[in-house]
DNA sequence: CTCCAATCGTACGGTAATTC
DNA sequence: GAATTACCGTACGATTGGAG
């Protein structure tokens, strides 16, 4: 099986436990080593990382198994990204130990000269003594300042470590529509590249990295890879729905695309790749069933009953919002008919559907013959 | 507080229309 | 012709709210 020994090494501590174990790596016998050093060592390595999807990959490894060799390139990849953030922290932490212990023994040196203990309270002084204390009231404002630093030192490290991305330059985070794509929300648009021609040769580089050329003609960009090559690249089982996709392999998959495109870091959780993939492997499925190579499982065998059932002539069209309104307004019409007194009806909701459904309902034609919901609809 | 029914949100594969 | 998008009905787990 191809070249998996050139990614791991056989000398190499196997990394045991969780992240706290990080510093210890193969290229880091010594556990005694100093953080600084540690940084500087994971530095040098990531400095030698290469893209597991790029032909040098494949340039520096004889034989690629895409199951195997990318995966292990990529996880040793995260890995060193991961032990530097937390390397860092403790080299901040450290610093900040250490200017603490300078400031609480700078204190004590003067608290003793005094034989007064000032480390824990500043300015408790006899009146009658002050002209002679003149010195120690400096140093404890001296000390007081520092301290004040030291503490904005600590809220600013303690800020950093809230924004999760370290990486993301993108300032905006969008949060997920609620919903489900194509029934609730465009994807498209709630990325918020529906707007004009640029937005939306924005979302083909990254939907199927079609960019313009010379010409203005939109060719494909082999370089970038799309949504669908890295899809296979990260091991994603497209026959198998979504839910059941391992959640490493989702994790490498929006890493390895927001590296390629930098845009979806805005998308709170990555909400909108997992769209994007979701749509394109239950596309594939979808295809899979229909050219016969691979097969549905029975439990949505009453889908093919439910479509027989519908209206074939009704016109569809792009009509989520008039959908959603209807449908608060089938359920309050349902409500009614019942005679519940189910007095907590959403009033949100209640003033949502006199609002929309007095004028949208009129003018639309409905895309099924189904006679039991217009009626609960026209009894309202 | 517990039980239970109603409701909500999401996911699924279906078809048709549209885009490339 | 393939890929994408919009909309469909149903299943199912989670949440909500009323009743006892």
């Amino acid at each position: 099986m191809g070249s998996n020994k050139n990614t791991t090494s056989h000398t190499a501590p196997k990394r045991v436990s969780g992240r706290g174990k990080a510093v210890h790596t193969e290229n880091q016998p010594n556990p005694a080593k100093n953080t600084s050093d540690a940084l500087k060592t994971v530095n040098a390595r990531i400095e030698r990382h290469i893209d597991p999807y790029s032909d040098a990959m494949e340039s520096k490894f004889d034989i690629i198994d895409n199951d195997k060799t990318q995966e292990i390139v990529f996880l040793r990849q995260s890995h060193d990204l991961a032990d530097r953030k937390i390397l860092e922290t403790q080299a901040a932490n450290e610093a900040l130990q250490k200017e603490l212990d300078e400031i609480k023994s700078a204190a004590a040196a003067a608290g003793a000269r005094f034989g007064t203990d000032l480390t824990n309270h500043g300015g408790d002084v006899d009146a009658g003594k002050a002209q002679e204390k003149n010195p120690l009231l400096e140093e404890l404002e001296k000390a007081q300042v520092a301290n004040a630093a030291l503490r904005k030192k600590v809220q600013a490290l303690a800020d950093k470590q809230r924004i999760h991305d370290v990486d993301s330059d993108v300032n905006e985070n969008v949060p997920r529509a609620a919903g489900s794509a194509g029934n609730n929300f465009n994807i498209q648009n709630e990325m918020g590249l529906g707007g004009n021609a640029n937005d939306r040769e924005q979302y083909l580089a990254i939907m199927v990295c079609r960019v313009p050329n010379q010409d203005n003609n939109l060719t494909l960009d082999l370089v970038k890879r799309n949504m669908h090559d890295l899809t296979h690249q990260a091991s994603i089982n497209w026959e198998q729905p979504w839910a059941k996709t391992p959640a490493g392999a989702k994790e490498k998959l929006f890493a390895v695309a927001r590296e390629r495109h930098p845009i979806l870091k805005r998308y709170e959780n990555d909400w909108a790749t997992e769209e994007l993939v979701k749509q394109y492997i239950k596309n594939k499925r979808r295809h899979g069933y229909r050219k016969g190579f691979l097969e549905r499982p029975a439990q949505y065998d009453y889908l093919k009953t439910n479509s027989a059932k519908r209206n074939p002539s009704a016109p569809r069209g792009p009509r989520i919002a008039v959908r959603r309104s209807k449908k608060v307004a089938e359920k309050k019409a349902a409500a009614k008919a019942k005679g519940k007194s189910k007095a907590k009806l959403r009033t949100k909701q209640v003033v949502e559907d006199d609002d929309e459904s007095m004028s949208d309902e009129p003018g639309l034609s409905r895309d099924r013959g189904g006679s039991e919901e217009e009626d609960a609809y026209e009894s309202s």
